[in-house]
Order: structure tokens, then sequence, then C-alpha cells
DNA sequence: TCAACTGTTCGATTTGATTCGAACCGTAAC
DNA sequence: GTTACGGTTCGAATCAAATCGAACAGTTGA
């Protein structure tokens, strides 16, 4: 049920991680995520076209940054929280924090 | 002497830092940096133009991620680490072990 | 079956960052 | 003085990312 897409915890870099989130809307995103840890897309990003914020699911799928798990047509987006703390300790809690 | 111009340690944000890291010629003069406490900008960027290397201090400095020293013609640049490390503690030594 | 809903993909446009050469400023050496 | 050097600034070109609408696929419920 689980349907990992994105890299195992080993292969996550510093620069894709970066790269994710570099983007106020993805920075958005994972405090929003951290603060209420599993949520639908369209409670995370409401005011936000849906090409848009699958663009940016994608972003942080690829970069290891969130995982998801499907509901029938409901997808669930989550922090890989663990597994960037134990990669990147101090990362996650910093950008959350600002 | 101490040629400031960039954020101070309390003004340094997580967004600015992110932007500033995420791109391969930064990451590449952090790294560069972390080993070797302060440099000279022809040390770190030997083969890249002027214009383009200037344009990269000046994303770094504007960050809070490096400071400068000018001696003579010369311009040091060196990582501030203590603030970076006191205000987003981990993100540097994650971004240098990579 | 059919309509409604969630999210993805495609293609085109727009936006912003990167890059470079050229001109420039301040310092050093002659 | 002048010439050489280190770095900055400016403007234009280039390139990558973000954005959106429209069409699509899969799921749900009538």
């Amino acid at each position: 049920m689980e349907t990992e897409e994105g890299p195992a915890r080993g292969d996550i870099t510093i620069e894709a991680v970066l790269a994710a989130l570099d983007h106020p809307l993805r920075l958005r995103v994972v405090r929003t995520l951290a603060a209420a840890e599993e949520l639908n897309c369209q409670e995370i990003l409401p005011d936000i076209t849906k090409s848009t914020a699958s663009h940016h699911w994608k972003v942080l799928r690829e970069a290891g940054v969130v995982e998801q798990r499907r509901e029938g047509r409901y997808l669930y987006l989550r922090l890989r929280r663990e597994d960037l703390d134990s990669r990147f300790p101090g990362v996650l809690d910093a950008v959350v924090r600002g």
C-alpha cells in the first residue's frame, strides 16, 4: 500500500533536498506537513492549481522529502522525517523552525 | 578591516541559505571553504569567469553564508560557520558532508 | 453505465536565474 | 604619472524552472 516512488534513504542527496526546499510553495508544504503528520493534497495547497501542485509533489517525492500513500482517489503526503533526520540531522528542523 | 556586508547573525534566513546553497558552484565554494578556513577568490573558483564568480560571492554574502576580508586588492572569503551553526545547527555539516 | 472527483501528464508561455564580455573602480608595483 | 591586477557592475543573451489550461487515467458513488 506504500506508493513509494522516491529514493531509498541512502540515495537521498543533499543537492536534491536543497533544490526541493528552495521554493516558497514547497517550503510551505514541508512546514504544513511537519505540523500535521499526514495530509491530503488539497488540504496542503488548496489555493494552488492542480497541475502546479502536482509538479511540486513530484519534486518533493523525487528528492526524498515526502512520501505518499494512496487511499482510493485521495493521495496523502507525509514527511520522510526519519529518513531525513538520519541522513541530514538538523536540516529538517532548521527548515521547519525557520 | 572586516568588510561585513552580509546580514547579522539573527537576520540570516533559512530561505536565503537554501537558495544560496542550491547551486553547484556555490556548493563547491562552501565545501572548498569548509576544508580551508580562508581563501582568495581565485583560489576557490579559478576556472570561472570573474563576473560570474563575483555574482556568486554576492549571493553567498547576502545570504550570510560567507564573509569577506579585503587585503589590498585581494579578497578573502571565509565561511560564517559559527553564525550558521548557531542559527541552523546541522545544516552546514550536512551540506559539507554531502 | 455515467457523472463527479483526485491527481497526473502534456504542451506552451512566462518568469527568473545564470552567464559572459566590456567597462569600470581601487589598489599595487614600477 | 602609468601599467597591471583583483573584483564589481552593467547589459544582453541564454537557459532552466514555474505556471497554467486542457486532456487524460483511475476511483467512487449514483
